[in-house]
DNA sequence: TATCTTTATCGTAATATTGCAATATTAAGT
DNA sequence: ACTTAATATTGCAATATTACGATAAAGATA
């Protein structure tokens, strides 16, 4: 088919599904690197710093807003969007106790 | 087109974005998480543990393999798999990174 | 009001992903 | 050699993603 069975999955294993698919492209996570980078919002000039059409920008954008990883303000004329801290502590959770399960194993029959 | 233009970002850009890919599926971080809890490698077993048909289940292993994430060895008749463990560190210091970077921002302009 | 700027949306083409039945492969056991 | 068990591969259908040109929408500015 193509669908993803979400729904015999479990939530945690779903949302963190979710955020990595989002940061699953070189794309997304150049946005993201430049909004640590300039250290403020950004207000349009993301379309300048990727090599990537405004329409493509734009639903890259539209992406990592769907899965709550950027919010974007209207400020005027622009869109100023910026990261919502909260899921990268969450993402930051999610591998820090999986590296933690792995480090406690250390069962290496491989 | 659809092809992902990764000459065009950095190699770290495209790193990031292949393992979060690689984990961007419900039924990959399902394979995950059964590897941890079974606290050993796995010979066979996830098929019976997810809801997916044996062919499926192979093509997601085969992804997470591509992607460096796990390892499989031949065993006899069986496989076994096995999580590469610096990848998961390689990835918490990935996101790691990302929530300090924010933690000192604080430019709470959204 | 007319125009510019910025961002979003639509439409569409190319490609990738997901899922499975059928089949192949490989090693073990008989 | 034959059979069984475990896993991979092939082929294919359904859907999703990626990318962009054209166009729309909405606020700013002249």
């Amino acid at each position: 088919m193509g669908a993803t069975k979400t729904d015999h999955f479990t939530d945690k294993q779903n949302e963190l599904a979710t955020l990595a698919k989002a940061m699953g492209h070189p794309a997304r996570v150049a946005i993201i690197d430049y909004l640590l980078k300039v250290d403020s919002c950004i207000c349009g000039d993301i379309v300048n710093e990727l090599p990537l059409a405004q329409p493509t920008v734009s639903q890259h954008l539209k992406e990592l807003k769907n899965a709550g990883i950027i919010k974007g303000n209207i400020e005027g004329n622009a869109i100023c969007y910026c990261i919502d801290e909260k899921v990268f502590a969450k993402l930051q959770q999610f591998f820090t106790r999986i590296a933690d399960k792995i480090e406690k194993k250390k069962t290496n029959c491989c």
